[in-house]
DNA sequence: TTGTAGGCGTTATCAC
DNA sequence: GTGATAACGCCTACAA
């Protein structure tokens, strides 16, 4: 059944005998057509191999059954299994997720943002953290939206995530109870919001086993491998050195590790090291990463849940929904090297 | 400016006292109309915010310009760069890229196919090695599309990938070159086309070197980390090991070297191994990773260039276009060792 | 139970 | 240079 141009809703009816409403009726409202007609238009769809060309549906009804995930890196290794949850759970209602890729560019959010103002989708899930286009000017109105992944900034959109505090509590918290007292964190940030939540955790747990914050102990990064490699580096031009690494998330870990490792160190012997995120190579380090877990099917899901409740009810069920974590261990802890005692 | 409901052209008509027909005008044939005019058009579009509806846009054009990007597996860490050489090229074109992630469901395949058929996408790129749609049946038209990362089985669709004959023997040679003669493959694959033609790249290779082809020694694998892990139990339960593992690509080579590691050995002092792909964390891996580069972006410009150019002409320019991968040489191939020469 | 017709927001053709 | 107006494909009162 080739044709040079889809079938419309015209055709089906003219096979059919019957008028462009009641093909309509069929397909939206099979209830209110007699089952002979409605036999017939079957047929011809089979036939003609219709499919209700969803633009101009969506003009005429002046909403989409899409919803618009903005990314601003795809590559995250995080992404993917947050996307499955929230796919199947928009799915599961009837919607369907298209993706927008960023790379971080204010200008490409904002040509995304067209899409919602000409109705091609019904709300947007944000990945994030900042809004995709100037907050108050030339937008006609504010899309319904639920944020994951990274908290926005400026308020009012609501969020789902993980307990931050909650996970980094249980990574330094165990690092504290195999014995270490100095203990680096990598990755601290000034514009990721559920970085320096991260960070606030690790000094939580310091201050609650009576550990001094050493100021020094704390490097910046932007969640990258290259910047775990580069704080091993920085680190290992000063006079005290740490006996454990809390990294922000697993890519810096890794290259924590990997940096330790060309300096021909052994974890955990020498050092030991956490992640943050479990993400699927996580278990394929060397060695294999002990890192807190993020639920990311979980949030996923829930966030679209979030989303569909506000697009149904305007009003979304609760402003911040807060995941906890699990703590997964694995090869790269141990007790604190003797070695480092004496520097 | 927060209006509940977008501005229309008539709302911009009405206030620069022109008709929509000039408004139209002012914004795509801007020569077309009077400076003076064209001034009040601007003015009454800042005021208002107007952005052109675009699904109205295309239901009256009858084209769009975004291309959909059909992936199976988002988070295959390939996809990431070469959907950025995608989008740079769309872009500066005038194209807009959304992607729809199939999970590798046909079902999802199929309704993502409802965008081309509803003017909502002009073109396809896909990263499937299967059609997403029953290849003859039911569809009005077969939309433009290229393929990139997997050919297409079922011919007929440009591919745009790498030259993966030429890259294997990249690969072979260098390990054969170090001395290695019982290399194993790991990762073959009878449903992915590109997997396939890397081992006929091994085979060749050997053959070129006068050795014979030990059937043992290539292992089914489905490209994942877990796969390359599960070779290195199967082959070790044998009586003879290689020297040398040439996997498919890097995430099973990650998984060959942690299979190995776990085992007590080090890379290369008691095996060495390659991979295939250059993906992000291969420099990253313990020991970095010896394996053939992917031009990644580059590849994904040249698609989206040859599906515009299918767009314009009708016509793709060629109906493969493949790339050379580089060796990029780290740290995980060397001399065979002297342990198993007894074996 | 079914058909007619108006309109969703645009663009293009034709007059003026 | 500018303005009516038809049409893109669909849905839904309203009528029959």
């Amino acid at each position: 059944m080739f044709h040079s141009t889809p079938a419309t809703i015209e055709d089906v009816a003219r096979i059919a005998q019957v008028s462009i409403a009641t093909v309509s009726r069929a397909i939206h409202n099979p209830e209110k057509v007699a089952n002979s007609t409605r036999l017939k238009v079957n047929q011809a769809i089979a036939i003609t191999g219709y499919t209700t060309n969803a633009m101009a549906r969506s003009l005429r009804l002046g909403r989409s059954n899409m919803i618009l995930v903005v990314a601003p890196d795809i590559g995250d290794p995080n992404f993917s299994s947050i996307l499955i949850g929230l796919e199947n759970e928009a799915r599961a209602h009837g919607y369907g997720v298209l993706i927008g890729h960023t790379q971080n560019d204010a200008q490409r959010g904002l040509e995304y943002l067209k899409f919602f103002d000409s109705n091609q989708a019904a709300g947007l899930i944000l990945f994030t953290g900042i809004l995709p286009f100037g907050h108050q000017t030339m937008m006609a109105r504010l899309p319904p939206s639920v944020a994951v992944f990274e908290p926005v900034f400026n308020g009012g959109i609501p969020y789902v995530g993980v307990d931050e505090h909650a996970g980094a509590r249980k990574a330094i918290d165990l690092l504290i109870t195999e014995g270490h007292r100095k203990i680096a964190f990598i990755g601290d940030s000034r514009t990721r919001l559920a970085y320096s939540r991260r960070r606030e955790g690790y000094e939580q747990g310091l201050a609650a086993a009576r550990i001094p914050l050493d100021p020094r102990m704390v490097l910046e990064g932007d969640g990258t491998s290259e910047s775990g490699r580069l704080a091993v580096e920085q680190l290992f031009m000063r006079d005290t050195l740490p006996t454990a690494f809390m990294c922000v998330n697993d890519q810096t870990a890794l290259g924590v590790m990997t940096g330790l490792a060309a300096r021909g160190y052994t974890m955990p012997r020498d050092f030991s090291v956490t992640g943050f995120d479990d993400v699927p190579q996580a278990s394929f380090m060397t060695p294999p990463l002990t890192t807190i877990r993020q639920p990311r099917t979980l949030i996923g899901k829930h966030a679209m849940a979030l989303l569909l409740e506000l697009l149904s009810e305007g009003q979304p069920a609760e402003s911040e929904l807060l995941l906890v974590p699990d703590l997964v261990i694995r090869n790269s802890v141990g007790p604190p090297s003797r070695q480092w005692e004496t520097r």
